[in-house]
DNA sequence: CGCGGCCGTTAGGGAACCGTGAGGATCGGC
DNA sequence: GCCGATCCTCACGGTTCCCTAACGGCCGCG
């Protein structure tokens, strides 16, 4: 999920940039408008956070420049509190309006909003890589990436197979409990039955890992649990 | 264009009413949270305007019943202005918030940026074509393409197999809940008659799969739901 | 060296799910 | 009031999936 954070004022575009990539997002910085347009062109951002008050090239001819060609979501931040800007940036294209000052978390909300609409519609976002293959949670499929001319081949999981793959990759490189997977893919109450993890994670293995005889993906923690690493 | 307007306030819920018609909207009322539900899976509404301060059944709560079976854009109007509830609401699935007062222009805006998105998506897939037929959504209609000097042969779907047919075009290769089908094409009430289901996807196999007994088109994801694959 | 615990693997039965056909109930047009 | 179209109910095979049970390999320990 790459995000184009146009914004003069270099103190908010450190702030933004700070706060964004922590939260897993990759970051592109534009300082004024012209940068804003090109960048929005060359690095195909999934979205825009655009102020209006930047220097040279107005912001709404930003929004124009960039509807022109494209549907990216467009998230403007203004000072301007009056409601004719509100109606001139959204009529011309942009997908929300924030006033300055702002709550970050409201902020964030606004844009995790615009991200899922973007999910919903195209289908190359929310997929996760494991090895040769790409997940998609979302659409519930997984194939495997272009290589050496094979038609794409479709893997199948059952439902319960989805469910742990979720987990796994939902907490990669994180140690996960007997205790916690049994719990979340069969219910708290069969949290001492190992034997339905060692199937299905034999079957995960079987399905996704290159040789299941030696797992690169699903380690096992003797005695503990698994662990996913992408 | 049809928008769902779901407020207690009578007064208020009058003037968004006429002010919706006047700019060319149908507008449909609900006056609380259980009647706002019913009413977004029976009237299949293009937008939902929703006030989170309604009594008995609580705003989010409708948001969250809305989202299990809809991806209908959500407008949330609300009197609290903390931060915190417009986190929730929009992770919840609401798409916008605005807090009240609102001047009026602006929330035609916001409807108007929502409604552009909808608008954006069904233009895409004004035709789609599946195995040797055409499909035009927005004329409803059905023919062969041109082959071997046949004559068009035109097939005809009544109103229920369009709607789920819809529902599958506009997602092509994504997986689709038995819940999500269910609920946009008959209602939140009936999310657990799958007998349904069985029957309608049965009867758009046999009208438009070359060979309904090996489906290519629409595949069956057992225990899930089922995936349209163009 | 024998033993027991832990993990991986395989096979099979029972249950849930899905596809299909026939037939009744409801609604609107003529 | 008749008739066709549409929607829903019900029952019956076939398939898929989930769980149980058992067996073999690896490791640490007495």
């Amino acid at each position: 999920m790459r995000i184009l954070v146009a914004d003069d004022d270099a103190q908010l575009q450190r702030a933004l940039r700070i706060t964004l990539a922590s939260r897993g997002y990759d970051v592109v910085a534009a300082h004024d408008g012209a940068q804003a347009i090109e960048l929005a062109a060359s690095s195909h951002p999934d979205l825009v956070l655009l102020d209006l008050g930047m220097p040279q090239v107005d912001g709404m001819d930003v929004i124009r420049a960039v509807r022109a060609w494209s549907n990216v979501p467009i998230v403007v931040l203004s000072g301007r509190t009056d409601s004719a800007e509100k109606v001139e940036a959204l009529d011309a294209g942009a997908d929300d309006y924030v006033t300055k000052p702002f709550a970050m978390d409201e902020l964030l909300a606004r844009i995790r909003a615009r991200a899922r609409a973007v999910e919903g519609g195209d289908a190359d976002a929310a997929t996760v890589a494991i090895g040769d293959l790409v997940v998609d949670l979302a659409a519930k499929t997984i194939r495997s990436s272009a290589r050496d001319g094979e038609p794409s081949v479709s893997v199948h999981l059952t439902p319960t197979e989805w469910r742990l793959l979720e987990l796994f990759l939902k907490n990669p490189g994180k140690l996960l409990t007997r205790q916690m997977l049994l719990g979340e893919v069969w219910g708290p109450y069969h949290a001492n039955d190992a034997g339905y993890l060692r199937l299905y994670v034999a079957q995960l293995r079987r399905k996704l890992e290159p040789t299941p005889s030696e797992p690169r993906h699903f380690m096992t923690a003797p005695g503990m649990g698994y662990r996913f690493e992408p």
